[in-house]
DNA sequence: GAGGAAAACCTAACGGCGTTAGGTAAGTCA
DNA sequence: TGACTTACCTAACGCCGTTAGGTTTTCCTC
C-alpha cells in the first residue's frame, strides 16, 4: 500500500526523536542541565553529531522540546493527583497535589531546573513550549479560587499576590532541596519534608478569620 | 629597598586578579553565569587565554573565588544593614535586613545564582569558599534565636525547621523574581515586593500565641 | 651597571564543542 | 527501472579550556 511505508518512516522518525530526548535527559541527569552536549547525545546513539540536525535544528531546540514536555508532564501529574484524590475539601486536595508535585520535581530534577530556574545560557523557551507550564499555573490559580469560594481563603490568596507567594514558597522549598540535598526523598529531605508546614503557613496567613492578618508593614 | 619591588609586584598581581574577577562578573551579567569563557575574559583584558592560568589554575577556580567573595559580600551586607538599623526590635530588624539582603541579591544576580542555585555544570565550591556563606547563615540563625528569646517566636523558628523554611521562603521569592522578571527593582518586582508579606507569614506562623498553630498535617 | 632569577606573557598545539556544507547509500513509490 | 526522499556520513569552520614550552620584561643581588 501507499501509506504503509510512509507511516513506517514517520514512525521510525518519531522514535528517533524520542530516543534523542531520552538520551538528552539521561545525560543532563549525570552531567548537569547546562552541560548537555550534542556530541555526547550522538555518541550514545551511535551517530555522528551532524546527523542530529535531521531531527532538531539546534541544541536549543532540544531544550525547547524538553521544556514543553516538562510542562505537559507536570501539568498532568498535578491533574492526575487531583483526579485520584477522593475528597472535595480544597485544603486536603492541595495537600495531596502539592505532595504529588513535589515528588514529581524530586524525581525529575532535570525538568524542574529547566522549567523553574532559567539557567541554560542561551536558551529562552518558545511561546508554544511555555504554554503547558502556564496552563499548570492557571490550574493552580483556579484551585486557589475554589478555596476562596469555599471561604477558607481570603480573596487575595487567588489574586496575583497569593499566586506569586504560593509559587515562591513551594518553589523555594523545592529549590533548596534540589540545590543542597538532591538525593533525598520526599519524606527524608531536609527541606521538602517541611512542605506541609510551608503550606500551612500559606493557608493560615490567608485564613479569612476575623481581623486582617496581613497588616504589619511598617512603612 | 628589598621589599619595595616585591610589594609592588605582588600588588600589581593582586590588581590583575581583581581585574579578572571583575571582568568575569561583567561577562556573566551579560552572557549568563554558566557561559563564562576564559577566552572572553582574556580578550577583554588584552591577553591571550593561557596567560590567565598565571592567576587561576582553571575556570572553576574563578567560580570558586567568586563564590567565596559573594559569600563575604552578602554576609557583610546583612551585618551592615543590622548595624545601621537603630532598633532593638528583632522583628523590625529582620524587616530591615531582609530588605537589604533582597536588594543586594537583585543588584548582584550573578553572585546570587552562583551562591544559591547550583547551576554551573562542573563546579562545586571548596570548603574555604563555602565558609562565608555559612557564617551568614549562622548570623541568621542567631537572629532568629533572639526572636525566640524575646518571646516573639516559638523555639522551632530558630531550629533546623525554622531556618530551612526561612531560607526557602526568602530564597524562593528572590529566585522567582530573578527567573521571571530580572530587571525589576525591589519596590516594583512582582515577587520581591511581596517579601514583607512573606516575612509576615513566617512570623505569624511561628508566633507563640496560645495554642499550636502548626498542627494540621493529615497523616 | 652586570648577571641571574622569576614573573608575565606569548605562540603552538591538543582534543573537544556546535554547526554548516556537501556527498553517499538506502528506502520508497510511480 | 528510474526518480525522489530520507538517513546518515565526512570535511571543515571557528569557537572553547587547557598544557607545553619559549620569549620578554621586571626585579633583586652582586
Amino acid at each position: 500500500m501507499s501509506t504503509t511505508g510512509l507511516d513506517r518512516r514517520t514512525r521510525r522518525r518519531q522514535e528517533t526523536i524520542e530516543e534523542i530526548l531520552a538520551v538528552a535527559i539521561e545525560l543532563m541527569e549525570t552531567e548537569g542541565v547546562a552541560a548537555l552536549s550534542m556530541s555526547a547525545v550522538a555518541r550514545r546513539l551511535g551517530m555522528r553529531p551532524p546527523s542530529l540536525y535531521q531531527y532538531f535544528p539546534s541544541k536549543a531546540a532540544i531544550y525547547d522540546a524538553l521544556f514543553q514536555r516538562g510542562g505537559e508532564l507536570i501539568r498532568e501529574a498535578r491533574r492526575a493527583a487531583q483526579a485520584e484524590a477522593d475528597t472535595e475539601d480544597p485544603r486536603e486536595l492541595d495537600r495531596i497535589s502539592v505532595a504529588a508535585f513535589t515528588r514529581w520535581c524530586l524525581e525529575h530534577q532535570v525538568y524542574s531546573q529547566l522549567l523553574f530556574w532559567r539557567t541554560v545560557p542561551g536558551f529562552e523557551p518558545s511561546p508554544e513550549a511555555y504554554a503547558p507550564a502556564q496552563e499548570a499555573l492557571e490550574d493552580l490559580r483556579r484551585h486557589l479560587q475554589t478555596g476562596v469560594d469555599q471561604g477558607i481563603l481570603r480573596p487575595e490568596a487567588a489574586g496575583e499576590e497569593g499566586l506569586a507567594l504560593y509559587t515562591s514558597i513551594t518553589g523555594g522549598v523545592i529549590a533548596q532541596q534540589i540545590a543542597n540535598e538532591p538525593d533525598a526523598s520526599y519524606d527524608d529531605g531536609r527541606y521538602v519534608r517541611l512542605m506541609p508546614i510551608a503550606l500551612d503557613m500559606f493557608y493560615q496567613y490567608y485564613a479569612p478569620t476575623r481581623g486582617n492578618h496581613g497588616s504589619s508593614s511598617s512603612g
